[in-house]
DNA sequence: TGGCACTATATAGGCAGTCTAGGCAATGCG
DNA sequence: CGCATTGCCTAGACTGCCTATATAGTGCCA
């Protein structure tokens, strides 16, 4: 049935992408490391779906993107939140925490029951 | 950006189907209900993907179906977990409260910030 | 009698977001 | 030189939830 893990992702995404953002400007590699890591591995998006994301966000208008030199390595994209992009966060945020209660309403429930 | 409610369901269905069976024996119908109404309208799953979702929770072994006469109205087919479903149903809660709280520590820290 | 709403199950086909798998380019290290 | 790492990118596959539709029995009301 597929991998759960994914799935619960989708839909979550842009949610932690503009959360992120929301403090401080950062480009896409650092993003993946940064969810990665704030969750001891237990989110990480993988570059086929966070590039085409971040595309699809800043065609929406959220994010705005710019391009940084580096001493060392190739350059980074760095991107940032537009007032849009605030917008939308607070959106998302909300819709997840009234969906993660409503979840939680039916999921944390755990009375004792017979087996077929 | 496609809907986003469907998104987040996306995963959590199964989930939700095994809490609810866990506790009494339903039938499709009912456990859609069950779902709108415990959560205020604000989890409802269609028939399209509830019915497809249960005949693969039952080839999969999670359920056991039966099929109920009523005095009126159409059969039902009541379902209820069987064990490997009781432990499926563990584990999904489990993976559900981690990605929740996972999601938490990134979506819930809201900073204040500059706009693009 | 016809029409509508509700109960109740079911399926076919579509959509869209994540993934797999690959490519490109620069740096540093053994 | 080969390899790992950083860093960006894309095409195509996968899949689960959706829309739309079908079927069928009941009850209600004009």
């Amino acid at each position: 049935m597929g991998n759960e893990s994914s799935d619960l992702l989708r839909g979550t995404l842009t949610t932690l992408v503009l959360s992120l953002l929301a403090s401080k400007r950062l480009y896409g590699y650092e993003i993946a490391k940064e969810i990665r890591e704030r969750t001891d591995g237990l989110l990480h998006l993988k570059e086929g779906s966070l590039y085409p994301a971040l595309h699809a966000m800043e065609r929406a208008g959220l994010l705005n993107a710019e391009w940084v030199e580096t001493r060392q390595g190739p350059k980074r994209k760095y991107y940032l939140l537009t007032r849009k992009g605030r917008s939308v966060l607070a959106e998302r945020a909300s819709s997840w925490r009234q969906f993660r209660d409503a979840v939680d309403r039916i999921v944390t429930t755990q009375p004792e029951g017979g087996t077929a």
